[in-house]
DNA sequence: CCTTCCGCTTGCAATTCGCAATCGCTCGGC
DNA sequence: GCCGAGCGATTGCGAATTGCAAGCGGAAGG
């Protein structure tokens, strides 16, 4: 999707995608932490992106079609979207998340999320994606919905937030 | 496991430890590729790694807890062996191939393992990982065992190569 | 010996990273 | 009309990383 690929294999197409030390945490963000916009993204940052390498990465995520940008004129809020593709992540993050839990030390606050996504499996990924199809693309998902996995992320997170602050 | 991390957050966790052009692609000529030996792994690179890029990533690889190595004297051939935590990429492997299939331009040859795994689902995955505990640990794997996964992809592999080749 | 292969190191140029400061723009208030 | 706040970035620059080529010391084979 961009300049020659090193190879024609599958795992390299996605490092070459995503396979440096931000591009996952720009989309992490967005994905699960409903930051849409730049600054929302930059100030909100765990680990502290610096302004011109977001800017470096969301352009090469517009390129590479991970994200869309819907202007709103220069100046103005930018929003950043979820494409399918960068939707269609959600499995990997959901086992990266497990690996990380389970071999890597992680903050109670922040670990909950990968938790509660390995606890509900694919069909809760399946749930998340299509929340986020509506979100991010506009796709009405299929009605009788049971309770939003966004709202389930962000209540635990929430809970453990403030549990770990006493 | 190595410095002080960016933050608490599991998929940092995972970005730090493998999130580069390289690492990833190790694991998976090691993984999957039966290669255990430096050269082995810089000759038989599809992306073509340098030598002295080779160095650095498995060095940090060992000393990150992902791999070990087993000396054979000084100038001699040394092996490489995954480590449990590797084997538990496994799932982020297929994962990331699935992805990569779906959406990135791949040749057939190096795309087989992937859709095979993918077909396989979880049940695979774990078949596999037992059989790299017992070649990288030598962990005896569970008796009455079906057809070895690792034989599978490796005659995927070599099938869809010979096609590709006429 | 002499060659070959082994894991790796070194030198060096080019690229990328990361920090701080700043830019041009728009909007709301006055 | 002007000011300040907020917006999405861009610029400058030193430091770190990357990637290519060449070479190293030891071991094994002829």
């Amino acid at each position: 999707m961009v300049a020659a690929p090193r190879s024609g294999c599958p795992i390299n197409a996605a490092v070459e995608a995503f396979g440096d030390r931000w591009s996952l945490l720009v989309l992490r963000d967005i994905m699960f932490g409903g930051r849409r916009h730049f600054r929302e993204l930059q100030a909100g940052s765990e680990e502290g992106i610096a302004s011109n390498i977001l800017a470096d990465r969301l352009k090469r995520l517009v390129h590479d079609g991970l994200l869309t940008r819907d202007e709103a004129g220069p100046g103005q809020k930018a929003t950043y979207s979820l494409t399918e593709q960068a939707i269609q992540l959600v499995p990997v993050f959901a086992q990266l998340g497990s690996w990380g839990v389970r071999h890597r030390p992680t903050t109670p606050a922040l670990r909950v999320r990968a938790e509660l996504l390995e606890r509900g499996g694919p069909k809760m990924w399946a749930d998340f994606m299509d929340e986020l199809r509506e979100t991010h693309l506009g796709i009405a998902r299929p009605t009788g919905r049971r309770r939003s996995v966004t709202e389930q992320l962000a209540n635990a997170y929430r809970t453990a937030a403030a549990v770990s602050a006493t």
